[in-house]
DNA sequence: TTAAGATTTCAAATGTTTTTGAAAGTATAA
DNA sequence: TTATACTTTCAAAAACATTTGAAATCTTAA
């Protein structure tokens, strides 16, 4: 396979992945174009290489400056911004991790533990309050996982995954 | 807080909480009004709680009986059909974590297991090898980290904490 | 069979999210 | 300061996803 073939691919099918993970699909196509280009880019260079309009590159941008996952950069007598992505795959991980589990776990677990404030006072309201609680227990117990999972330096999940294996 | 209150909340709000996580708002109501329901319930009576159309309640049931939280039951000497919410909070996540695996993680692998028959020829081209075949290796390794989740007995997951504490 | 009860389908309507591009805003060099 | 290069904003348009409800289909009792 030819190297631009491969990183076309990789642009596209970031995008089509990313939308099955709850982020905008042009969001994630510039992630991946960023990702690959050794280069720093300007919104102008990402405009004409996806064929996005300027404001679409712009906040697609800022969204990732804000997950942590892309950082400009000035150049030297250049007076546009230039955007790079962070390379360093285990922190970018890290960053998706956090990002997500603010949206998708910790909304849940703070609803759980209002609703369990329901009276235990009907065999109605026990049986309400076993699968409320059981599953605020799970969230609880994923959210130190991915909590710890988080806090840990690269090589840990290493170490991870042969505990894992017994 | 009341029981009705409670119930109320908890199907609003897994509503909510449905569409963080990419599931379709409705379906993730059919699926918590299920969860709180003592008894199974027919279409006609979804419909009516959540005040949905027919198709709209008739599709959604069927997503979540393809997801396996939610089962046909037949009543004696009733025509229409019943249904019951996966109860279970150990299996009901296991089926949760199979499913989004499958839609986000499985379509990543297969993509950069693709893209890596890139010939590693020119610098450049091995820059870009270097970040496709990480991310692989991490996507392999939560992989197989869920995959073991998955296939756990319901008590591992305390065995899994404590181990995690270290 | 047939009729009634129940489920499924699907085209159109509605609702939501993303994208565009022109205008407004900002920063820098001269 | 002023002109210019660049970035940001945002209302309208386009694309996409969900919902409706009536018609088609399926199922069962008689």
């Amino acid at each position: 396979m030819e190297l631009q073939e491969g990183k076309d691919k990789f642009i596209q099918s970031w995008g089509t992945l990313g939308s099955n993970w709850g982020i905008n699909r042009t969001m994630a196509q510039v992630h991946a174009l960023l990702l690959v280009s050794l280069e720093p880019m300007s919104a102008e260079d990402i405009m004409n290489d996806l064929k996005i309009s300027r404001g679409n590159a712009n906040m697609n941008v800022r969204a990732l400056i804000d997950w942590g996952l892309v950082h400009k950069e000035l150049k030297q007598g250049e007076r546009k911004e230039f955007f790079v992505a962070e390379k360093d795959m285990w922190t970018m991980i890290r960053q998706v991790i956090v990002h997500r589990k603010k949206k998708e776990l910790e909304p849940a677990i703070k609803i759980l533990t209002e609703i369990m404030e329901v009276q235990a006072n009907s065999p109605e309201a026990e049986e309400f309050l076993k699968v409320t609680t059981e599953l605020k227990m799970f969230s609880d117990k994923a959210d130190a996982a991915l909590e710890k999972v988080v806090r840990s330096k690269p090589t840990w999940m290493l170490t991870f995954m042969s505990m894992m294996k017994s």
